[in-house]
DNA sequence: AACTGTTTACATCGTTTCATCACATCAGCA
DNA sequence: TGCTGATGTGATGAAACGATGTAAACAGTT
């Protein structure tokens, strides 16, 4: 029986995005698009979990927070703007357990999803340990964030590791460069798509002994294909 | 009360063309057919625009805009060669407020002249939006450049939607092949006139459940028949 | 300064659009 | 009917356009 995550946000776009990747590590996901609909929702299904958006409509992240927490215990992260005064969301006036500032990237959101959950005492029924990914000559140990090749070592940047990693995870999955910006810059990153080709490029040369490819799909996006 | 565009250029086929495209959108049209005939008509008539050609006996287009602007603010949209510096013309040195390479489409000249006029806060007579045209089953949208049969969207090229507008909004009127080679690729097109040909072909074939019928008219050229 | 990440600039590649050719077919006419 | 020039249309190659690869310039951190 997985545990079941309440996101409420005002964005759908910013719902699916973390709904896909809670939903691939196991979680099930509830949404709710204002503020009312999540104090309802938090108060009848008792979710695991609540990720909830500061800036809504009708009811905001605050008044929710100050309304469940008066009657549950629920841990709630807490997802702000950038530069919005941190130190009263956490622990203080509000009493959230955790926050993330946007743009996030969603595998972010999971790892703290996860370690809210453990730290609450309640086993994930999710994998609570990520895993290492292995494909023909590659290994991707996302614990350590260590890429090995054919028992050798490859120093990769960071945006490189999270590239590889994303679409290692999902193989012969065509990625477009919109899906990898918001995955691993977060969904709302204002810069140029041809970033992403920029650092496809570090990466094919860096991987040049990898068995598996990084292929083009033309007009689309990326894959790799073992 | 239409608006007066002074159309200036030493081939009278190139007015003819211009003129009879921007009659049909209500405009009055006067000519020069040299640069010092041009430099008296903008003085003495105060045309809202002018179209003036780069190349000419007597005066040529730089030295009558450089005339021109001494004493007035006229819009003039140029018409030049291919490969002719661009940038020189539009303003900077000379000041012009558009311009156009030869060979130009008629249809496009018309554009941008209800262009500069709208953006010169002149009001046109003539009605600024391109509107739909309706024939049978057949709807075309000149704005969106969109094609519909049936509610279904058809997927034209540039060229042939051009030539499907040309004929659609003269129906039942005989097109000849110079004729469309003027109107669609432009008054100086060198090439063959069997071009024509194969581009009704094509139209034939993708608009076959339309209810208007593109007519052969045998050692004359097509029309559209409701 | 060293390091990382982003953007820019230009070369290259793939696709789409177009013009022309080649040949088949057709309309008109004797 | 047979002839002739006009038209229909698939095939082909060239050009235009847009997408991608990549080095290098630039910007921000540490």
């Amino acid at each position: 029986m997985s545990e079941r995550i309440l996101v409420v946000d005002d964005d759908q776009h910013i719902i699916d995005l973390a709904q896909m990747y809670l939903e691939q590590d196991g979680f099930t996901v509830e949404s709710a698009n204002d503020g009312r609909a999540a104090l309802n929702k938090i108060l009848d299904d008792e979710p695991a979990l609540v990720v909830l958006d500061l800036m809504m409509p009708e009811l905001d992240g605050w008044e929710v927070c100050r309304r469940v927490r008066a009657q549950s215990d629920v841990p709630i992260i807490m997802v702000t703007a950038r530069g919005e005064d941190i130190d009263k969301i956490v622990g203080l006036e509000l009493g959230a357990d955790d926050y993330l500032a946007k743009p996030f990237n969603p595998r972010e959101l999971v790892a703290r999803v996860k370690a809210i959950l453990r730290r609450s005492g309640i086993k994930s029924s999710a994998g609570s340990e990520q895993k290492k990914i292995s494909i023909g000559n590659l290994v991707i140990n996302p614990q350590h964030r260590t890429v090995i090749i054919d028992d050798t070592s490859i120093d990769l940047r960071m945006k490189e590791f999270d590239l590889l990693q994303t679409l290692a995870e999902n193989p012969n999955i065509v990625f477009s460069r919109e899906k990898l910006l918001n995955v691993v810059w977060g969904y709302d990153f204002a810069g140029e798509t041809r970033t992403v080709d920029v650092h496809i490029a570090h990466l094919r040369h860096k991987l040049e002994r990898m068995s598996p490819e990084i292929e083009t799909v033309w007009g689309v996006g990326y894959k790799l294909v073992e």
